[in-house]
DNA sequence: GTAAAATATGTGCTATTGCATCTATCATGC
DNA sequence: GCATGATAGATGCAATAGCACATATTTTAC
């Protein structure tokens, strides 16, 4: 039944589901799915993955930009955090110059954690970028910050007007 | 303080966070949240639109087919279904060949409904393509297809092997 | 034909997310 | 200095998503 999906354009545009977005959100929630299949057997999922990665590239983050990275809401990235504090893979400590801000920061289990997931998914993006050019792969992060441009720009505009 | 966040490659590798993957999904976040807004003062979230396109692109669908084409879980899918029907933006019947499978079809309602939201959509989506030339944007559409059949081409090696 | 397996859908329950609000701390104005 | 406003973070609550399971229907194996 799912198989002969045809595209008919009702309206005599081009279908909806054939816009970039589309494609964009279908890609992400699929790839999400992979990135959680691969990620179950080493007891974390997408999210807490995430907050993993980016104190792996930054080394010392506040909830907010954790949240601003991960583009979560910051209760999320608050309740993210603890429950990874409590499994021992964060560390969180009030910032000396300003006290509102916690200065969180890998634990070493929390980097050891982190690299037992290395091979997974690098494994996962392989399979994702198989057969994409090297040339093409530049093209299309290229291309993705321009999006991501584009979209803040769009929410500043929105706060802004 | 998110202001002067750069990357500081600690473990001598590419930052995880400048991963295409990463983008992909900040991305999608960020403009699920436009989009959210976006369609707000119209009565829908982009789950709900993402039905009513999909639908707008090929007529009947089953809520199996739904769920593949928006990628949630059927049961998610089922409920959604459902409160548009309460709506009155879809209508259901089962399926006179198999009758398993339900026939989900636009409503006049809800063609026009979705029709009042296109301005809006378009508009988000203009913003979002800004600056980037036609070219551009077929070439990322092709990328972003290739990687949806690697995606594709995972689960189904997952689940074969 | 019948039994067993498979599929589509719906439902109960849990986990996650997002929104509104609260507290604590800092910045700005006077 | 002090009052007001702004920001970081946490928490209560509601909505959403996902998982496990149940039901109805069809297909497959015998």
């Amino acid at each position: 039944m799912a198989n002969d999906i045809e595209t008919q354009t009702s309206n005599g545009g081009r279908s909806k589901i054939e816009a970039p977005e589309f494609y964009l959100a279908a890609l992400d929630r699929q790839n999400r799915e992979n990135m959680n299949t691969a990620l179950r057997p080493h007891g974390l999922k997408v999210a807490d993955w995430r907050i993993l990665s980016c104190l792996d590239s930054i080394r010392s983050l506040s909830v907010s930009d954790l949240a601003e990275l991960t583009v979560v809401e910051r209760s999320v990235a608050s309740r993210l955090v603890d429950r990874m504090i409590e499994r021992g893979f964060l560390r969180k400590e009030a910032s000396a110059a300003d006290r509102r801000y916690s200065e969180i920061t890998l634990t070493a289990a929390g980097a050891e954690k982190l690299r037992q997931c290395d091979a997974a998914v690098d494994d996962l993006r392989a399979q994702l970028f198989a057969g994409m050019s090297e040339k093409d792969q530049e093209n299309l992060l290229r291309l993705l910050k321009l999006l991501r441009k584009n979209v803040l720009a769009y929410q500043h505009h929105k706060i802004a007007v």
